[in-house]
Parts: C-alpha cells; sequence; structure tokens
RNA sequence: GGUCCGGUAGCUCAGUUGGAUAGAGCAACAGAUUUCUAAUCUGUCGGCCAUAGGUUCGAAUCCUAUCCGGAUCACCA
C-alpha cells in the first residue's frame, strides 16, 4: 500500500468521527520541500463539512491523527494545508516492503486480462528511416513496455507500406540507371540503396517537368505529362495486375530495404510481435464499406465512389472507396481494424503515429462507431509532433531529412570522444567500451526524445544532446554505474545489504519517499501512455541520490547496521534507475 | 475560411483531478575536491505563465474572445 491510499483511508476514517460522512473529499499532494511534513492535505474541500475555516479543519483534522494513527508522528497546519509527519518506522517498514518485492512497481505480463495492441513504426519501403521515425520507434517501443509493466498482455506490431506508387519511383529509377547494382556491389545497406534510386526519380522527374514548362506547358500539366511519371504509374499498375518481373523487382528492392531496417531496428533496440504488410492488407475494408452502404450509414455518388458525410460531426465528407472500386486508404484501416479486433479482442488498440494524421483518425474511430463496432472506443491514437533541427524543419519534401542510421552512429562517435576527451573508461577492455559508447549515445537520444511531451513540435539539437550534466540519459547511467560501483566493493568487504531495525535519517527518508512513489508513476504512465512520465521521475530520483551520495557516507560508516541499511537503499535506487530506464528502452552499465 | 494542437526564464523543457512564494537542466557568474567513480555537488542571476475578460476561497491549469506558430481539410498513404 502507498503512503497516500494508507493516509487516505485514516482521514476517511476521521472524516467519519468527525463529521459523520463517507466519502469525503480528500486532496492530496507532496508536501512542499519549504515545509516540515511528508504528505498534504488540503483542508479546503472539508470546510464544507465541517463549517469551519480551512486552519481550523487542518487543525481538527491534524489532532484527530496524531491521537488515532500511530503512524502520524506530527503536524501543522499552514493557510489550509494540512503538512503531516509520518514516523521513520513508517518509512522503514516501506523499505522493507520494496526490498521483499522483487520485481518492485512492475507487473507481470498478462496478468492484467487486457490485451493491448501497439501499432508504430510503420515505415514506407522507397527510403530509409530519418529522425521523425526514431520518435515513433522509441515512443511505440517505451509505451509498449510500460503497458506491459502495467500487467497487460502487449502485442508490438508493425505495418509496412511496401506497395504505391513510391516504390515503384524507386524501381523505375534502379531498372534505368542501376546496371544490376545490389546492395553487396556497392557495400550499401539496402534501404539506403533504393532510397537513393527514390531520389535518382525525383531528379529525372522534376528535370523533365521543367523541360516542359520550357516548352509552354502550365506546371499542373507537366506534373502530370512527364513520361518518368507515366512510366511510374503504368509500373504500378502492371504490380497490381501481377506481372511476372515488376513482382520480382519488388521482391528483391523490398528484400533489400527489410535487410537495412533490421539493422536499424536492432540498432535502434525495438523490436516487433508481428508485421503487417499493405500488400496483404490493403484491399480489406470493402465489406464494411458495403456493409455499412445496406446499413445506411454511407452512401453513393453518382460515379460509383463511396463516401460519408461528417459534416453533422463538424467534419467533411470523407471518400471511402474510389469510383473504380478500389480502396483508399481509411478502406485500409477500418479493414484492418476489423480483422485485429476480430482476432485478438484488444481491449485497447494503439496507433502510433504523427499528429498530421490527427484528421484521419478522428475519422476513423467515428466511422467505425456509425458502423456500431463497440470497440472503436478501445482505439486511441497516440500523435506526436514534428522533430525540429536547429537548423530548421526536418521535412523530407525539402531535402534536409537526418537519416536514421547517420544520427544514431554520430551519437556514438560523441560519446567516444567525450569520454576519450575526459580520459574516461580508460582500464577498461576495448570491446566492453565499444558496447558502452553505444549505450550511452543512444540513451542520450532516447531519454532526450522521450523526455519531451509527445504531441509537442520538439527541437532536437545532436550537438547538444550528448551533454554529461543535468537532465540527460547519459546522467541516469553513469548514476547507476556509481551505485553498482559501491555495491562491488560492499560485496568484497562481505557486506550483505539489509533494511534491519536503525532509524533512518532525513535522507534516507527522503529517498524511500521517492523510491514508494515508483509503482504509482508506472500506473499512471500507463494509462497516460507516457514514457515522459517515468522520463522524469527517475531523473528527480536520480538526482535526490545524487546530492545524497555527494555528502553521506555508506562504506565510511562506522555503525554497521546504518551501513547495511544504506547499502539496501542503494541497492533499490539502482535496481529501480534500471527499471525505470528499462521502460524507456535505455541500457544502463555496471560501470562506465 | 472550418477543425485540431501548441505558446511557461536568454535556450531546451516540467508543472498531477484548479491549491501554498510557478520549477528543473543548459548557458552566465561564484564556490566545493587527498572521492564510495567530480561525467558530481552547493549557491547567485534570470518570469506580465502570449493578450484581455470571466468562473471562485484560490487559475499557468477551466470558460469566452483575440494575437502568434504548426498541422489538417485529396478518387495520396
Amino acid at each position: 500500500m502507498n503512503t497516500e491510499q494508507f493516509i487516505s483511508q485514516k482521514v476517511a476514517e476521521c472524516a467519519k468521527a468527525l463529521y459523520n460522512t463517507e466519502g469525503a473529499p480528500l486532496q492530496f499532494q507532496k508536501t512542499r520541500k519549504e515545509f516540515e511534513g511528508d504528505i498534504t492535505l488540503v483542508a479546503f474541500p472539508l470546510t464544507k463539512l465541517s463549517r469551519k475555516s480551512p486552519e481550523q479543519t487542518g487543525t481538527e483534522v491534524g489532532e484527530w491523527l496524531k491521537a488515532n494513527v500511530p503512524q502520524v508522528e506530527a503536524f501543522n497546519v499552514v493557510k489550509g494545508f494540512l503538512n503531516i509527519k509520518l514516523t521513520k518506522d513508517f518509512w522503514l517498514q516501506q523499505l522493507s516492503e520494496i526490498v521483499s518485492d522483487k520485481s518492485f512497481g512492475v507487473q507481470q505480463k498478462g496478468t492484467s486480462g487486457k490485451t493491448v495492441m501497439v501499432e508504430y513504426s510503420s515505415p514506407n519501403t522507397n527510403k530509409p528511416l530519418h529522425l521523425g521515425h526514431i520518435r515513433n520507434n522509441l515512443l511505440g517501443y517505451s509505451v509498449a513496455q510500460i503497458l506491459e509493466a502495467n500487467g497487460h498482455n502487449v502485442i508490438k506490431v508493425n505495418l509496412v507500406n511496401d506497395r504505391g506508387i513510391h516504390i515503384c519511383k524507386s524501381m523505375l529509377a534502379w531498372k534505368k540507371f542501376g546496371n544490376g547494382e545490389t546492395p553487396q556491389l556497392a557495400g550499401k545497406k539496402g534501404d539506403h540503396l533504393v532510397g537513393d534510386y527514390y531520389v535518382k526519380f525525383d531528379k529525372l522527374y522534376k528535370q523533365q517537368i521543367s523541360e516542359l514548362m520550357a516548352t509552354g506547358v502550365s506546371e499542373d500539366d507537366a506534373k502530370k505529362q512527364a513520361p518518368a511519371i507515366i512510366e511510374a504509374q503504368d509500373m504500378l499498375l502492371k504490380w497490381e495486375q501481377g506481372d511476372k518481373e515488376v513482382v520480382d523487382l519488388w521482391k528483391t528492392m523490398n528484400g533489400w530495404v527489410y535487410e537495412g531496417f533490421d539493422v536499424t531496428y536492432k540498432q535502434l533496440g525495438v523490436s516487433f510481435d508481428k508485421i503487417y504488410y499493405e500488400s496483404n492488407t490493403y484491399l480489406l475494408g470493402k465489406e464494411i464499406v458495403n456493409d455499412g452502404l445496406k446499413k445506411g450509414v454511407f452512401f453513393k455518388k453518382e460515379d460509383g465512389s463511396v463516401w460519408i458525410d461528417l459534416t453533422a460531426d463538424g467534419l467533411d465528407q470523407k471518400l471511402l472507396l474510389r469510383s473504380d472500386g478500389t480502396s483508399v486508404y481509411m478502406t485500409q484501416d477500418l479493414g484492418t481494424a476489423h480483422q485485429r479486433f476480430e482476432e485478438y479482442k484488444f481491449g485497447e488498440l494503439i496507433y502510433v503515429v504523427g499528429n498530421e494524421q490527427n484528421y484521419h483518425f478522428q475519422v476513423l474511430k467515428l466511422v467505425l462507431k456509425k458502423l456500431g463496432y463497440d470497440w472503436s472506443d478501445y482505439i486511441y491514437h497516440l500523435s506526436y509532433g514534428m522533430v525540429e533541427l536547429p537548423e530548421g524543419k526536418m521535412k523530407s519534401r525539402e531535402g534536409t531529412v537526418v537519416d536514421a542510421d547517420d544520427l544514431m552512429e554520430g551519437m556514438i562517435t560523441t560519446a567516444r570522444e567525450t569520454s576519450q576527451e575526459l580520459g574516461k573508461l580508460a582500464g577498461i577492455p576495448q570491446d566492453e567500451q565499444q558496447q558502452l559508447f553505444r549505450m550511452i549515445g543512444l540513451g542520450a537520444l532516447k531519454y532526450f526524445i522521450l523526455k519531451v511531451d509527445p504531441k509537442k513540435t520538439m527541437l532536437f539539437d545532436p550537438k547538444e544532446s550528448i551533454d554529461f550534466n543535468g537532465n540527460t540519459g547519459p546522467f541516469l547511467q553513469y548514476t547507476h554505474a556509481r551505485i553498482r560501483s559501491v555495491l562491488r566493493k560492499a560485496q568484497e568487504q562481505n557486506l550483505q545489504p539489509t533494511t534491519g531495525t536503525a532509524v533512518p535519517g532525513e535522507r534516507e527518508v527522503e529517498l524511500v519517499k521517492n523510491l514508494a512513489d515508483f509503482p504509482q508513476v508506472v500506473a499512471q504512465a500507463g494509462a497516460e501512455h507516457s514514457p515522459a512520465l517515468i522520463a522524469n521521475y527517475v531523473y528527480e530520483l536520480t538526482k535526490e541520490f545524487n546530492t545524497y551520495y555527494h555528502d553521506v557516507s555508506i562504506l565510511k560508516e562506522e555503525n554497521t547496521e546504518i551501513k547495511l541499511q544504506r547499502l539496501e537503499l542503494l541497492q533499490q535506487i539502482g535496481n529501480v534507475i534500471k527499471t525505470a530506464t528499462g521502460l524507456l528502452g535505455i541500457e544502463v552499465p555496471e560501470r562506465m
């Protein structure tokens, strides 16, 4: 039981005794540092029951608690805030509960009985992953970890957009200029190679457009008439007809891309339980549309296209099926959602997709609801904002994309350079050093991105992101390494951490308080799909610990009982840092 | 133009269901070291919480309007 639950129960008893009411409005908050106490009751809401001033009410409740609850050591009332101080024994008890819980703060996967599907990443196969995908992948993976820690049965899925005109563009350029080039021959990752041909297509296409415009053709017409685009469209048609040559090339080039993606995903540390390919799902959903037509939820225009009118809901009319009977994006998403629900009966379906698709998901949910699918309420669009760079906005159209592989490599390099400048890690073997540089570089990147509220547009500065001071991933990693180092030394001296019965000091109580919050933070982060909550929590804990560590000795402490108790506390803090950063997908080293 | 999201220190960001004097980090400045790992810690400086009204014991937080920035409103995905 956490502190708030405990004290809340006691105050409820108090309210019953004093005011003879059940379900009194109780509002708690952490006691601010400038006041004495551990937890604070806001007295204002209770004044309606007590019919007294906030100060009098607070005092009244405080006196009752002090008289009736042995764990309450003292209280004070400041301007209608009742600050309650709990006994050291209470905190000692909390610590021993934390210690006895082997997987403190984390539920075992599947114990909640709820199935949650998280779709994230969802790349196109015509170019490598970029900075925007990094935010997507980190968010998706972390949210999945957090939900799993809440005991849900989490299924991570990736929906790969492997078909369409964009792939045909790469394929066409490869046919024109490739001369049989392969990733092996070029010595290049497959996704990068295919991306290069996409760029080549774009160059050719633009050149043809300007040539046409020079002969007096309008820009719009030129875009439609350029031979390159006509060829690409022709290729798409052939693909849909199952033309063997086109399909074979498509398979080959997509294969290259997947090999490349696998490397990137592995480096990022993300994974999937199931991968869906759009080439298999793009025809889904037509039955649902027909069903909607029968029910009269949708309507057909003269040209045969199918629409839904959402103007009554403040939205527009939305196309669901083209006049030629083919699917659009929405049709497909209706189909996959339906298929997934039939298959898994999920209690929640989370789409990690950029905020440029907010409207799409609003419509998706609404359409499903109008069709009578109750589970449309289980859909949650985890929307995130763009990642900007100091030099300007990161948009693929503007050609300033930061490639995901390059970025990660750059982070690792910076970690290496900084370590060497500071003369760290000298006594550590080469291969372990390599591992550490990777851990630090990626930890910096992940923490920097995940600590920001997803829906906000954020600024990522590669130069400043590896700052080993302050609110950063490396700071957490370093703190963990120090804790482990002290514990190793203790082990050498045959010291076994234990909670014991020594009365903890104020500093220790402060840390136990922080630790005891962890399960609640995990629960809240799960409910709000928010890795940022975890990040903020673990940073606060780490900071608190660092000040403590700086001026309290542990191994030099002469009282053995206190020493062992501090070691125990140390161990638990290390464990929580490791667990919490794990929820963010950040690895934490034993030494660095 | 309609809809959605954002605007908090010079910079990057926190700020719980409305709660006490709005917080961190970076940067700047001033300190602390024979370390249990100083990649650390302490202190100072820094604010019309975009603006104006409203709701109430109490507003960065809720409501209304306005300003600024972004996204979106395709027979693209």
